[in-house]
RNA sequence: GCUGAGGUAGCCAAGGUGGUCACGGCGGAGGUCUGAAAAACCCCAGAUGUCAGUUCGACUCUGACCCUCAGCA
């Protein structure tokens, strides 16, 4: 059985790509970008609808059609948290539902983090995020949040890297699991192993990285990319969702553009400056994930 | 042309009675990554406008010059 991977950065022509795919193998795409799981966020995540809706499966008489092109897009509402966890698990699902119905599944999308673990993590431990504890947390300067695993779990923090040992967001939730295996008497394993998902194992991967050759090329094309976000409405859309009562820090809207104009209507920054914005964290957003996905052996790379 | 203010990294910017590697922030490079990942972090590189003078020693004091801004002409 046969699965496609689509990834890189955005405007790469991913989606062509898996589309093509799609055509030659039978196949039913699934979405791996962490923001077009959200509804609403359609224009500035840069959901491709239209393309989607005009795809037609070859040797299938039309009005016939029975597949889902697309999978996992418009999953949860804005205000609500979905975790690399939550994809796994959803995500697994689908897989399992496509390849029983004999179709090719063809992951597509920029979310390296969410394909690392469907690919490589060995869940061993179900310890779920708890959300009162990281609203209180989150009120803690690092020392305190440092001070706090030291007293659940020296060694946890020890092996901890310096990136880690400064980084709020990880302290709480190696917090959590230190907590947890307090909780249940058992030592925290500090080194957990990585094993390919046993789901891939006899499958016959075929694993896609799509990238630019230069930086140049890379800025100009998120430029261009945001200039068209603007052309096909983002300011209304962030308009639209501001008036249905989101607000900057639910989580669906903590993303790069949304971000942006959202201050700009609130009167914060000027437009240009909003825009200037969005195109470098987005810019920067892109090395980030590119930096992490090099780590892995297994994308053969695709330059354009 | 005169008067005033000022010239510190790609940008913003602190400083001092002259004395070890000149505070920061943004941006840049390189990284980290096990239930927030379009997140959150780590880390590295880079500067005293020019030329003289005073001094053991000047980014700091003096002078000239060049440039910027404001006001007056």
């Amino acid at each position: 059985m046969k699965i496609i991977i689509v990834t890189g950065p955005s405007a790469t022509g991913k989606t062509s790509l898996a589309l093509q795919y799609a055509k030659e193998c039978d196949g039913e795409l699934v979405n791996f970008d962490s923001r077009q799981i959200y509804k609403k966020l359609d224009i500035i995540t840069g959901k491709d609808k239209e393309i989607i809706k005009n795809f037609k499966f070859p040797y299938v008489p039309q009005g016939k059609q029975t597949s889902n092109l697309i999978w996992l897009y418009d999953l949860v509402d804005p205000k609500e948290y979905f975790s690399s966890f939550d994809f796994t698990q959803t995500a697994m699902k689908v897989l399992m539902h496509i390849l029983k119905r004999k179709k090719t599944p063809i992951l597509v999308g920029g979310t390296y983090l969410y394909l690392y673990h469907l690919l490589y993590q060995v869940q061993t431990e179900n310890i779920p995020p708890n959300i009162k504890l990281r609203e209180k947390l989150n009120e803690f300067p690092v020392k305190n949040l440092q001070q706090k695993l030291v007293e659940i779990d020296k060694p946890l923090f020890a092996s901890l890297n310096e990136s880690d040992k400064k980084n709020p967001q990880r302290l709480i939730r190696k917090i959590e699991i230190a907590s947890f295996y307090k909780k249940k008497g058992i030592k925290v394993p500090t080194k957990m192993k990585f094993i390919f998902n046993d789901f891939f194992k006899d499958k016959n991967i075929e694993f896609i990285g799509l990238t630019f050759h230069d930086r140049e090329k890379l800025l100009s094309t998120i430029k261009l990319r945001v200039d068209k976000r603007l052309q096909e409405g983002a300011i209304d859309e962030v308009k639209k969702l501001l008036t249905q009562g989101y607000t900057e820090n639910d989580p669906g809207m903590k993303t790069i553009g949304y971000q942006q104009v959202m201050r700009y209507l609130k009167g914060k920054i000027t437009k240009q400056l909003a825009i200037d914005e969005w195109i470098l964290r987005e810019f920067q957003y892109t090395k980030r994930q590119l930096t992490f996905m090099k780590k892995d052996p297994n994308i053969i790379w695709k330059y354009i």
